[in-house]
DNA sequence: TGGGAATCGGACAAATATTGTCCGAATTAA
DNA sequence: TTAATTCGGACAATATTTGTCCGATTCCCA
């Protein structure tokens, strides 16, 4: 019940993106040998995240990707989803087959409470709020 | 980022005893042929939630398990711990190394308050409320 | 007191999912 | 035309999950 390094990778990659200037546009072997993952690896994961339409991607010379939006409206929800497809995070295979209980089942639903609520934190946490944390921080320590 | 199968399996045995008659005893092998899953690998789970307390084991001829607590005081967050394990849903591993980032990490922070908010959802669920919920249902129809 | 029946615990095997690589094709700037 | 990049699919390596097996331990019961 983890989140895979996909979602690290991809959210790693988008704040790289995010503390870059408006509409630059960044190679893939930039962002990975920066964050010192697999070069081949994070392409496809960008790729992904490009099908999503959260960043935008060039091809050929002086290609690569940028941003689709600003950071603001960037959440980690939808990275998450871009980058590793949206699955019920509890899956009964009752449900398939003959469960007594599946006239309306408790179980289910309390998971997909439960679900929902996590993404609706994950869905109020934008790229800005993250990348601002910092600045933040500093100001305070200046005091 | 899914709950394991093992989660579903221990579910769904806590459940069976929760019907049972209270400090009745019973087989993992019952339990295993009445739910259709692997007896050994039920057996596995099924120490796994002894050793958290979840079930009390009896060793030897008529052993078997039974619920420690009635099932009003058995909640789901319990049986997924005790059956998963705990690990954190994101694990990052730029805290380990050298993140430019980990003086304070948001990102850190609000997936550990988006697991947070899940598993609170799943503590409010106890076994009682799953098994009531049919009956409830019954008494709604008949009206 | 011995045999049968159950859990315990660890080692191991099989199946599946994740992570990572490679390469030909398409695209674009120079 | 060439070099550089993403695209997309097939494939390989690795890790995790799922499942099996077996000897040890415990306990009931005859």
């Amino acid at each position: 019940m983890e989140f895979t390094s996909k979602s690290e990778h991809a959210i790693h990659g988008i704040y790289y993106l995010s503390n870059l200037p408006e509409n630059s546009v960044t190679y893939v072997s930039e962002i990975a040998r920066e964050q010192n993952v697999s070069e081949s690896y994070l392409a496809k994961i960008f790729q992904s995240l490009a099908k999503a339409g959260i960043v935008s991607s060039y091809r050929g010379s002086k290609g690569g990707y940028t941003l689709s939006r600003v950071p603001e409206k960037i959440n980690l929800k939808e990275i998450i989803e871009a980058a590793e497809g949206l699955n019920p995070i509890f899956n009964c295979s009752g449900v398939k087959s003959n469960c007594s209980v599946n006239i309306h089942c408790m179980i289910q639903d309390t998971f997909q409470e439960a679900e929902n609520k996590m993404f609706e934190v994950l869905e109020n946490m934008t790229m800005k709020g993250i990348t601002d944390k910092l600045n933040g921080q500093a100001i305070i320590i200046d005091n």
